[in-house]
DNA sequence: AAAGCGGATGTTATCGATAACATTTCTGGA
DNA sequence: TCCAGAAATGTTATCGATAACATCCGCTTT
C-alpha cells in the first residue's frame, strides 16, 4: 500500500479520519475516553493507510521500548538455545521483539558490555540466563529500575527467578538407579561454577545420603562428549561402578562410548542415565534414560514474570521452579 | 556515575565540553571537520558523565536504527542455533544490535509478520535464514531499498546469499566412500525442499553418474535421529549396502543405532558419513565421519555482505560461498 | 436557566538525536 | 593588507510519537 515516498505518520492516519494526532494515539493506545464511533473510524484509517507505529519515536518520548533483551552465553549447547528460541516465541506473541545478546564468557566485564549495549536500546526488560555465579554479579550493572527476570540463576538472590527443579531432577535420576537395585550411584557433573551443576550434584547427594548408600568422590567436567568419554574410560576400568549419572546428554553420549569400547555392557553392566533429554537421546546406543527439562515452560514463565514487572511497579521478588520429568528409557531401565 | 534522575543527553556533553550539541554530534560521527583540541574535550566530557546516545532518538531522525534483523526459523537445529550465536557476536563486534524473529513455518504468511515486526523497529538490514523455497517468497514483503542478505537460501535468485558448498560437501562424502573400495552409497536425505538437502542430493547423485556407480534410491527424511532410526531398520537388513551417507549426523546417529541394534557393524560391514560435524559426533559409537560446516565463516560473511550494501547503495548483488570440509574417523575410515 | 461536571477532543511542549543552513574563524595567495 | 575560500562551529528545523494541559460539548442538578 505504501506507494508513496514514506510510510504513513500518524498525522496522515488523523487527517483521513478528520481527527487530530493525539485521538489517534488514544485509539492505539485503548484510552478510554473515545467515542466508539470515532475509534472505528480511525481504525480505518490506520487499515486504509498501512500505518504502524514508529517504534522509535514512541521510545524516544516513553523512554522505554517494546523491545526485551535477552543475555546469554554465545553456545549451542541445548538447553540455552531451545531457551532463547521459545522466549522469543512467547515475546513475540506479547507484542514484544527480542534482541539478543551473547557474551563469549560470563564474566563481569562482558556482560557488563552487553548490558550496556541493550541500554542504548532503552530495552524494556531484561532476561538474564545466568547459568553461573559470575553473571549473577553482573546485577551492579543493571540499573534498579529496570525489569529483570533471571534464568537459572542464583536461587538465593532474593531476585525474580525461573528455574528447573535441578535437585528434584537429580533426585529422581539418582532413585530410579537406587531403586533399580545399585548400591550406589557415581556423578559426573558439569562445570562446578554452574548453578545447574551445583544443583544436580545436591539433589544426587542428598538421595544418596538419606538411602544410607556411599557417596562415590565426585567427578566434575564440562558438558562436552569429549569429557565424558574421557571421564567414562577411567569409570570404565571401575568393576564397582554399575550405575552413573551425569550431568547432561552429552556427557552421556561420551561414557556410552567409553563404555562399549571398553566391553562394559549397558544397562548390564553399568546404567546410565542423562540429563536434558535432548531430542537424539533416544537413539543413542542403547537409547538414553534421562531427565527432560521443558524450557518452553521456563521460556513463558520468564516472560509473564517480567511483564508482571513491567505492569506494577510494586516487583514482588517472584521465584518460579518448573519441576522435570525422569524419562526411562533403555541405558537404565526399572529394573536390571 | 548517573546518580541523577535521568542519564545525560547530548546538551549536557555539550554544557560541560563549552560546545554546541552539533558539535558532540560531530565527534560521535566522525566527520572530519572538527578541531582535534575540540574532539578531545568532547571525548573527556562524554567519558567524564558516562553518555550513551539515544539509539532511539537517533533511529528517529535517521530513519534507521543501528538494528539488524534475523528471520528464522524456531529451531534447536545444529546448523541455525550456531548461526544465530555467531552472528550476534560478530555484529556485536560492528557495533549492531541483532534482533531475532523466529517462525514456527517458513510459510508465506509466518514469515511476512516477522519481517513486518522487524520494519516496526525500522532494522538497518534484515538477513534471511531461509533454508526452504517457500522462505524464498517472502522476498515480496520486504521492501526493495532494505539491505537484504539470504544464507542457505536460493542460489539462483541472484540475491545477496551465502552458504556452504553443499554439492562440494556431498562431493567429498561420496567420494571418500567410493575410494575406500565401495561400490556405490547409498544417501539418507534431509526434507527434500530444503535448500541443503537439494544441494547434498545433487553432490551425492553427481559424483556417483561419474564415477560409473549405480545410483540407488533416494531415501528421504526429516532431520531426525528418529527418522534415521527407522530408516536404518531398512537398511539394515539390506546386506547389498555397505555405505550410506546421510544429510546430518543426527540421522546418521538414529541409523549408527539401527545398524548396531541388527548386529551389523561399523564400518567393517557398512560405513557412514554424516554431514555438521556436531561437537559431539566425534564421541558417537563409532566415532563419526562428516562434513564440517564454517558456520562462523558463514555469518561474518552474511554480516559483511550486509554491511557493503549499507555503505554503497549500489548493491551488486553479491554472493559468496564458504567450502566445507571432510572430518574422517572410524565410521567410515579410507580404508576398510 | 445557570452552574457544574465529566467525557471527548484538540493544542502545544517534549523526548534526543541528525540535517540543513548560517555564521565565525582560520588560512594562503594576490 | 586584504580577501576568497575552506575549515570549524553554532542555530534552527525536524523526525513521530506521548504527556500535559486546554477546550468544547452535552447532561444533570438545583
Amino acid at each position: 500500500m505504501d506507494k508513496g515516498s514514506r510510510s504513513p505518520a500518524m498525522t496522515d492516519v488523523a487527517r483521513l479520519a478528520g481527527v487530530s494526532h493525539q485521538t489517534v494515539s488514544r485509539v492505539l493506545n485503548d484510552h478510554p475516553n473515545v467515542k466508539e464511533q470515532t475509534r472505528i473510524r480511525v481504525r480505518a484509517a490506520i487499515a486504509e493507510l498501512g500505518y504502524r507505529p514508529n517504534r522509535a519515536a514512541r521510545a524516544l518520548v516513553t523512554g522505554r521500548s517494546q523491545l526485551i533483551g535477552v543475555v546469554a552465553r554465545n553456545s549451542t549447547l541445548f538447553g540455552p538455545a531451545t531457551m532463547l528460541s521459545e522466549f522469543e516465541q512467547a515475546a513475540a506473541d506479547a507484542g514484544f521483539a527480542v534482541s539478543v545478546g551473547s557474551v563469549r564468557e560470563l564474566d563481569r566485564s562482558s556482560i557488563s558490555a552487553v548490558v550496556d549495549r541493550h541500554l542504548d536500546q532503552r530495552v524494556a526488560g531484561l532476561v538474564v540466563i545466568a547459568n553461573t555465579a559470575s553473571a549473577t554479579e553482573a546485577l551492579a550493572e543493571i540499573p534498579g529500575d529496570l525489569p529483570v527476570v533471571f534464568i537459572d540463576g542464583d536461587p538465593d538472590s532474593g531476585r525474580p527467578l525461573v528455574t528447573v527443579d535441578q535437585v528434584a531432577g537429580a533426585r529422581a535420576a539418582t532413585r530410579h538407579l537406587l531403586d533399580a537395585g545399585h548400591e550406589t550411584v557415581w556423578h559426573v557433573s558439569g562445570p562446578t561454577d554452574w548453578f545447574d551443576s551445583a544443583g544436580r550434584i545436591q539433589g544426587w547427594r542428598q538421595t544418596l545420603e538419606e538411602a544410607g548408600a556411599e557417596v562415590p568422590p565426585l567427578l566434575s567436567a564440562d558438558w562436552s562428549a569429549a569429557e565424558g568419554y574421557r571421564t567414562g574410560q577411567m569409570l570404565a576400568r571401575m568393576p564397582e561402578v554399575t550405575a552413573i549419572f551425569t550431568a547432561n546428554d552429552h556427557l552421556a553420549l561420551g561414557i556410552l562410548r567409553a563404555l562399549h569400547e571398553r566391553g562394559r555392557r549397558v544397562p548390564h553392566d553399568v546404567s546410565v542415565v542423562g540429563f536434558d533429554d535432548v531430542p537424539e537421546a533416544a537413539y543413542f546406543i542403547p537409547p538414553l534414560t534421562t531427565v527432560r527439562q521443558a524450557f518452553g515452560d521456563v521460556a513463558r514463565a520468564a516472560l509473564s514474570l517480567l511483564l508482571g514487572q513491567m505492569r506494577d511497579e510494586n516487583g514482588t521478588a517472584n521465584q518460579i521452579v518448573v519441576p522435570p520429568q525422569l524419562i526411562v528409557r533403555e541405558s537404565a531401565p526399572r529394573r536390571v
